[in-house]
DNA sequence: TCACATTGAGTAAACGTTTACAATACCTTT
DNA sequence: AAAGGTATTGTAAACGTTTACTCAATGTGA
């Protein structure tokens, strides 16, 4: 059907092995003469690199598999922004699988199918794996990396330090004078819950805070799960200030705080973590513990790409705090100050 | 390195032909005992097929590939998910590209490697290519189709009706009594912001309004298109209603009027161009003139996998209003009637 | 028992490259 | 002009499958 290398060599009286080195880019054995010319040739013909044939003869192909996590994050978008633009810039394709993040079988195929790929290497976005998968995925030989999402089980990853943020954002709100601080929207049987709970309750503590645990809302980190939040917390909260577990959550607690009738920041204080551009589309825009995720991307592929597959390699990225208008120091002003 | 057909067929003690057609579903050939026996060794053997090799040897492969314009466009993702959820069906890989709107270079490098992966089909989406670019793609024999944007020169597509879009946004504006109204954001030279003036044009001769050329704003349908128009238009605009050409551009224009201390929508409507969540989620809620891009999606793979290659297939998807609440009829209350 | 269909399994070619190694052509240098 | 070196090109195997074709074994009916 398509031109191949062979019609090629044809048409200029030498070896399929000659072509072959000109059009791949192996210079430095053939003569510019000849190269000149067949690469002449190969355009005027129309030529076509079969990949396929490449990937079968030198066992290893110029992709990069993403599995994302089907429950919907806007934080992915920066993710696989920051891996395209990585991936780009070493020549390299990216392929994205959507797997179930409750089902397991679709999670199973995602990764078999990608294995079967011989992928140059895998990021698993948002993800939180299966057993059957996790063993699949590692027996594949295929290095792999972890995004957004740590453990702490001696397997690669990037995220951001998840017991931190949960500290940080807290003291944040105590530091503004707030001593009823809730913590809503976030799975709390998840690692990443149980770790900014952990951290939420460590900065309690250390401020001689009691931990309510009914301040703790338990949700997937989605609008609704804010909307729900503020709904069971009711008009009259006696918290002053909440720490939102995504952006999403703080938006929906944002809304419905408004339809409540209360006033953001300064009957009630949001501070969101992940910090996409949401917050500042958003009135009032939310005051953010911010997330690098383009980082996150760009540091995963090139980690794959680096391939330090002995160093179980695995790294929190900073976080900072962006104030914007969501928030507010406890004072008179407050409902229950 | 990995387990082939071949270590499997030696341990069966049977030809790689019998290992091949019991693991590739061909059952019809080989008796029920062989391929349980076969199956059982493949699984136990840790077996990966090697998709290069399947490839090279049918010539075809499992992938559709899709292109996306870098420009960030909040709408790329209801059609990415559409195409995911529509592949997934039926068993096939995506493979995502980004390719540079105004890089030339660039494109025309996604699409030459989307090619030699030979593909099943290519998505494109809202990108405007380039002629080489096109030509390259057209002739491919690969089956492509864009998506989002329309073209009246015979070339596959699936989007939305941008004349009509713009009569029947107008239309419902001037429905609500409105006479001065503005079209926000629009890239007044592509073919979309063509069409969309048209049919503008259209519903303003209609209802005997004269159209100021003054009230079109140029761009790229951005965040910043919309605060941008907004402060041209200024604190006291004598138009009452703004058709904006993207979400972002609507969200940018609400809040920069309510920033110029003028209430939405008593004071200005809009109504916006796309529909997609982020409407539901800011405050006030945006009117929108909604297209279905996850549909987009899923029709283009549709037509991909169908392969109706010989017939120029183009279709428009239709659209709707939702009423939210940023917009408004024309009373005593606004400003200037 | 024989001819013949049917079923199951094997043989070998093909897909389009890359690359180790062998072979040749072309220069220098003496 | 011969020897030696270097630059360029050719030969052929290999990558792991699929599949048309062939062959052997088994079953069937007269």
């Amino acid at each position: 059907m398509g031109v191949t290398i062979k019609d090629i060599a044809k048409r200029a009286n030498v070896s399929i092995a000659t072509v072959s080195r000109a059009l791949s880019g192996k210079n430095k054995f053939n003569s510019e003469k000849t190269i000149k010319k067949i690469q002449a040739l190969a355009k005027e013909m129309g030529y076509r690199k079969n990949t396929a044939a490449v990937e079968l003869v030198t066992r290893s192909s110029k992709v990069l598999a993403v599995i994302v996590s089907a429950t919907k994050t806007n934080f992915a978008n920066p993710i696989i922004d920051g891996i395209h633009e990585e991936a780009y810039k070493h020549d390299l394709n990216v392929i994205i699988s959507y797997a179930g993040e409750k089902e397991p079988q679709r999670q199973y195929e995602a990764i078999k199918t990608i294995i079967e790929r011989s992928v140059k290497g895998i990021l698993l976005l948002a993800l939180d794996l299966s057993e059957s998968s996790y063993k699949l995925l590692s027996e594949s030989e295929i290095p792999y990396i972890f995004l957004s999402i740590s453990n702490n089980r001696n397997i690669p990853f990037i995220a951001s330090n998840d017991y931190l943020i949960g500290y940080q954002a807290t003291n944040y709100l105590i530091g503004q004078g707030h001593k009823n601080i809730a913590l809503a929207g976030l799975d709390t049987n998840s690692y990443i819950g149980k770790q900014r709970i952990a951290g939420y309750r460590k900065a309690l503590i250390e401020n001689k805070l009691v931990l309510r645990p009914e301040w703790i809302t338990n949700g997937l980190f989605t609008y609704d799960d804010g909307l729900k939040t503020m709904k069971y917390f009711g008009k009259n909260p006696k918290i002053t200030a909440v720490i939102a577990c995504s952006d999403l959550v703080g938006l929906g607690i944002a809304n419905q705080a408004v339809s409540l009738g209360l006033h953001v920041p300064t009957d009630l204080s949001i501070i969101t973590i992940d910090g996409t551009n949401l917050c500042n589309l958003v009135r009032p825009t939310l005051t953010s513990l911010t997330q690098d995720f383009h980082q996150m991307g760009i540091l995963g592929t090139k980690y794959l790409i680096g391939n330090d597959k002995n160093t179980h390699y695995s790294k929190f990225i900073d976080v900072k705090i962006e104030k914007r208008k969501s928030d507010c120091p406890l004072t008179r002003n407050n409902k229950l100050s």
